[in-house]
DNA sequence: AATAATTTTTAGACACAACTAAATTTATTT
DNA sequence: AAATAAATTTAGTTGTGTCTAAAAATTATT
C-alpha cells in the first residue's frame, strides 16, 4: 500500500499534465505541494522504484500505466466524497475541497462503491468536473475556443491550442492560467476581439487570441 | 494537531480504562495497538509533553482532561461515521469497524456537525454504543451481560461490548443483532455457557460469548 | 528478605518524508 | 562558444514513529 504523501505526490502529477500529455518537471510539483524541489527529487526516486512513474534524472517525470490507475482512483474518490458533502450535507462549493483532500486517501473500494452507489452514480462533481469511473475512465469533457461564445458566458480555461512562448507569456501577463474563470462581458463586431473579466479586472483581448483559449464545455 | 498515531494511543487508553478508572500499564496498551512496550514508552512521553495523558514512569498512565475530552470526539466521530455506513451506505455492521478506523481521523468539526445532524442526532450507533455529544458527554445506559441472566429471562439486545470482526460475524450468524429478542432456555453449570432461543431457533453459546453480549435493562 | 520473573524504560537504529546547502546538469544570454 | 542563470540532484540533518537488545525498576516467589 502506498503512503499519503506518495498518493498527493500521484495526484499532483495527474493533474499538472491533465491535458498536455507532457513531462512534468521536478519544479511544478514542488510549487504544487508547497515542497521543496529536493523532497520532490527523493519522492520521485520512490515512486520509480515502485513503477507508478517513468522517471529519468534531469528530464522530468509521467505517470506510468499503473500510477495513472491509482492517481485517478484517488481523483475518484475526491470528487465523490465532494459530491457527498455538497449534496447531502449542505456544504458550499468552496469549502468541499480541503475535507475532501483528506476523504480520498481512505482506502476501502467497497466503500467508495457503495458512496458512488448512495449518490446515484453521479457523472459529475459539484465543479462541474467529471468523476472518473471505476474503471478508470474520465468522461471527456467538450471545449470550445473562447471566440465561439457569447456575451454574457462565463466559463473555464481548459488549454489553449498553440504552445507558442510569447502567446503564454501574454496569457499569464492577463493572469490566465488552467481553470481561470473567464467571463465576457462584451464583443466589439469590428474586430471581434473581447472584452473580459479575469479575477475581477478587466482585459481587452483579440479575436486571434480568443480563438487560441479553449473554454470547459461540460 | 495531533498525529494519526498520537490520536490512536488516546483511543485505547480510553478503550482500556472505560469503566474501570484505574491506571492504564504499557504492556496493555502495546498489546491493544500491537506494537513494541518501548514504542508505547516513547509515545507516552510525546503526549505527556502535550499535557493529553498524565503520566509517570512505571507507574501506568491516565488520560488528561483535554486528553479525554480529544478521545472522546474521535470516539464519536467513529461512532457517528459507523451509523453513516450502516444505514445509509448498506453495510452490516461487523464490516463498518475498520473503515471507521480510518474516517475518524477526518479533523474538520463542521464535517462532523454536519454528519451528525444528516443522521439525525442519533443516540447509538449500530452495535448499540452510545455516541458521545458535541460536548463530550456520553449518554450512559443501563444494561447487563447477558451471562448475568437467569434461566427464563427474556431480554433484548442492547450492543456487544467489544468491536472485533469475528465476534460480530459470529454474531450475525446467530441471527443476532440490536434489538434481538433473546431468552434463556438453560445454563449448564459446568462451564457457565448458555442455551438461549433466537427467532424460535436454539443455539449454545460460550460464556464468553454471553459476556459481551449486552441486554437491555428496562 | 533475597532471588527470580515480569514489566518498563533507555539506548541505539531504521524507514519515511521533509529540510538546507552545495554540487551538477541543462537552458539561456551575450 | 563561453559565461551566466535556472533547474535539478546529491549530501547531510531533522522529527516522527517504529523496532531490538540491554538495563533498570517493580512485582511475585521461595
Amino acid at each position: 500500500m502506498n503512503t499519503f504523501a506518495e498518493e498527493n505526490y500521484l495526484k499532483a502529477i495527474l493533474n499538472i499534465s491533465f491535458n498536455t500529455n507532457k513531462k512534468v518537471s521536478t519544479n511544478e510539483i514542488s510549487k504544487v505541494l508547497r515542497t521543496s524541489p529536493a523532497s520532490v527529487t527523493d519522492m520521485l526516486k520512490k515512486l520509480l522504484e515502485k513503477k507508478l512513474v517513468k522517471y529519468e534524472k534531469y528530464k522530468g517525470v509521467e505517470l506510468s500505466n499503473s500510477g495513472k490507475q491509482y492517481a485517478i482512483n484517488i481523483l475518484r474518490k475526491h470528487r465523490l466524497w465532494e459530491t457527498f458533502l455538497v449534496e447531502h450535507l449542505g456544504f458550499s462549493w468552496s469549502e468541499v475541497h480541503e475535507i475532501a483532500e483528506e476523504l480520498e486517501h481512505i482506502k476501502s473500494t467497497k466503500l467508495v462503491d457503495k458512496l458512488d452507489a448512495f449518490l446515484g452514480y453521479p457523472k459529475f462533481d459539484p465543479h462541474g468536473e467529471p468523476i472518473p469511473s471505476k474503471e478508470g475512465v474520465i468522461p471527456n469533457v467538450k471545449s470550445t475556443s473562447l471566440d465561439q461564445m457569447e456575451v454574457g458566458f462565463t466559463g473555464h480555461v481548459l488549454g489553449v491550442t498553440i504552445d507558442d512562448k510569447l502567446f503564454l507569456d501574454y496569457l499569464t501577463k492577463l493572469n490566465i492560467k488552467i481553470g481561470t474563470k473567464i467571463e465576457i462581458i462584451q464583443i466589439i463586431d469590428f474586430d471581434k476581439s473581447l472584452i473580459v473579466r479575469i479575477e475581477n479586472i478587466q482585459n481587452h483581448i483579440s479575436f486571434d487570441v480568443a480563438k487560441n483559449i479553449l473554454i470547459k464545455n461540460i
